[in-house]
RNA sequence: GGUCGCAUAGCUCAGCUGGAUAGAGCACCUGCCUUCUAAGCAGGCGGUCCUAGGUUCGAAUCCUAGUGCGAUCACCA
């Protein structure tokens, strides 16, 4: 049983035993530093059950405590905080439950039901973005962190290949690309990114020369002829043309193969994906289920709308007046699509900007009423925008920081302090290149995960990534230390310590402390869909070792069994940080 | 205008379902490498928790109103 479930049972017997009163529940915080004791019991809440002065109360409480349980070695009140001391052999008895355990924090699966998390979902006409970049790391860390706590996952994606969007590209490869093709300098999502900009520029150019010859700016746009030309290769694409069919799945496939090398770098990956293509005529046959069973309702012009009035929304179409799919047609698709694939999914995690908040709310009312079951199990992961200090990134004005840059940049300032601090001379080249990939990625993912996802992060590229500090390789540096550690105490290692008492060392203590935290930490951030947690733990739990590092001496502790369980308790230590950042995608170097 | 989100140190952020004197990092200042990796440790400086009311023994946290910033309210995605 837990601590506090047992410290719990113990207070309610307490009042029992002393006021002949109930106790509803018993409240608990952690000790805070300037007071003896490692567990605190807040006395006010139980005014309402017992009459009385609360540090009266306490002292009772805390008098009776210590009587009758071993495992409280002493207390003291202040105000009305009783501060309860633990016994060293309770934190031992812990430790030793723990110590050898490679899964520390981590729960086997237990459900049958498995969720669905989407992330990426990005358009097949540019490259990867620092907003993806966030997506992307919230949705596998998230992924990896449902598994953790015991929950089966699949990891999945929506590709956005069809529309008007992807035609611009096509458009202007088709008129000025040459026939040219992705090589080794220019990845394959460059390139079709590259004609979206073109196209853009030719738009552009094409409605100032119409507004010269007289047109207003609305028309010009309307009518500017390369416009014109793409919502005609739109149609062609929906007709089948054969020719546009082919361009379309040349020039997608490259983009495809541009962002596996993106995802690959980041070090992410998906069990499934599904293509919108393939999913907005499922999604167009429920809307005619829909409408049938009174769901949704036609208007005279033909389209087909949902009334959400009633639950405080608007109306929303779902099929336009010429019969073609909108962005919720195809979702709605897609997310029946997936259940039919993966009958044992009875929940899914959208990974999805908040600017899509009132989108994901309508899909899963509309999923609702349609009469899923899975449907009231839908989480929209809603993360903040990723700004400059200039404002939004738009791809097409060349203001976005590229996600292939941007890793590369953060791999070459690892490289950069790593040579200044010179410590890997002996290395060899691909392994010191691994290394700083490893940090470099580190920094990075670290810097966007700590931040809570529903607040946006302002990004300036002037500014780079802190290496020090709460930062990724501040934590991998220390696991890199434990690391060294372990292996100069492998060559004299003992399994010896049968230590049955034992007086912790205050920051032994609180380390021990803190590893116990862990679990209930994977667990809340599971809850809460949250790597933010696990990053802010994981930053306490490497300072409080690096206070034990600095302060207690490991391997010249004064006693054999003090030196095995300073070596024990240090590999316990970096197993934990490995885990942690496991879940937050970040891998851990052995030296740096 | 309606709706949703955010507001904490100069900057970037923690602060769990209300609890003790609001915490970290960066920056700035002091010390500490002959000793297990100084990407570190020990300490200092720095706060009207946006404002005003309310609930409570107790509010950064909950409620109401307001201010500021962002998003959204398309037969775009």
């Amino acid at each position: 049983m837990k601590l506090q479930e047992t410290l719990e049972l113990h207070v309610k017997a307490a009042i029992q035993a002393l006021f002949e009163k109930e106790l509803p529940s018993v409240e608990f915080q952690a000790t805070r530093k300037e007071f003896a004791g490692d567990v605190t019991v807040v006395v006010f809440p139980m005014l309402r059950v017992v009459k009385g002065n609360p540090v009266v109360i306490g002292e009772q409480v805390g008098q009776y405590l210590q009587d009758h349980v071993d495992l409280v070695k002493g207390f003291n009140v202040v105000k009305g905080f009783l501060n309860i001391e633990i016994s060293d052999q309770y934190y031992f008895d812990f430790f030793q439950s723990i110590k050898n355990d490679d899964q520390f924090g981590f729960v086997k699966q237990t459900d049958d039901k498995a969720i669905m998390v989407e992330y990426s979902s990005p358009n097949t006409n540019k490259p990867l973005h620092l907003g993806h970049v966030r997506n992307v790391l919230l949705g596998y860390s998230v992924s990896e962190i449902l598994k953790a706590s015991g929950r089966k996952v699949y990891k999945t994606q929506i590709i956005n290949d069809r529309g008007i969007h992807i035609c611009k590209s096509m458009l202007a490869y088709q008129k000025f690309g040459e026939g040219e093709t992705p090589t080794e300098t220019l990845k394959g999502d460059k390139l079709v990114g590259n004609y979206y900009v073109k196209f853009d520029q030719e738009y552009k150019s094409e409605i100032e020369e119409l507004v010269a010859q007289g047109q207003s700016e609305e028309a010009a746009k309307k009518n500017a002829p390369v416009l014109l030309e793409a919502q005609e290769m739109l149609l062609k694409w929906e007709a089948g043309d054969a020719e546009v069919v082919a361009l379309w799945e040349k020039m997608n496939q490259w983009v495809y193969d541009g962002f596996d090398v993106t995802y690959k770098n980041i070090g992410v990956d998906f069990d499934t994906y599904y293509y919108e293509s393939n999913t907005y005529l499922l999604g167009k046959e429920f809307v005619a289920e829909g409408l049938k069973t009174g769901v949704f309702f036609k208007k005279e012009d033909g389209s087909v709308w949902c009334d959400l009035t009633e639950d405080g929304l608007d109306e929303k179409i779902v099929l336009r007046s010429d019969g073609t799919a909108v962005y919720m047609t195809q979702d709605i698709g897609t997310a029946i699509q997936r259940i039919k694939d993966y009958p044992d999914v009875g929940g899914m995690v959208y990974t999805v900007g908040n600017e899509q908040d009132y989108h994901f709310k309508v899909l899963f009312l509309i999923l609702k009423k349609l009469g899923f079951e899975w449907a009231e199990n839908l989480f929209h992961l809603s993360y903040g925008m990723v700004d400059l200090p200039s404002g939004k990134m738009k791809s097409r004005e060349g203001t976005v920081v590229d996600a292939d840059d941007l890793i590369q940049e953060m791999s070459d300032t690892a490289e950069e302090i790593s040579k200044e601090l010179g410590k890997l001379e002996d290395y060899s080249e691909s392994e010191k290149k691994a290394l700083y990939r490893t940090i470099g990625l580190g920094a990075l993912k670290y810097y966007i995960l700590k931040v809570d996802p529903k607040k946006r992060i302002l990004f300036d590229p002037k500014e780079s990534i802190d290496f020090q500090g709460n930062t990724g390789p501040f934590i991998q540096y220390t696991y890199a230390r434990i690391q060294s550690i372990l292996r100069k105490a492998n060559s004299e290692a003992s399994e010896t310590s049968d230590v049955t008492t034992f007086n912790f060392h205050e920051k032994e203590k609180q380390l021990i402390k803190q590893l116990e935290q862990f679990p209930e930490v994977i667990q809340n951030a599971a809850d809460q869909h949250s790597p933010a947690l696990i990053a802010n733990y994981t930053y306490e739990l490497v300072k409080d070792f690096n206070s034990f590092y600095q302060n207690v001496s490991i391997l010249g502790a004064d006693t054999e069994a003090e030196k095995t369980f300073r070596v024990a308790l240090s590999k316990t230590v970096s197993q934990t940080i490995k885990n942690a950042l496991a879940v937050l995608g970040i891998e851990v170097p052995e030296r740096m």
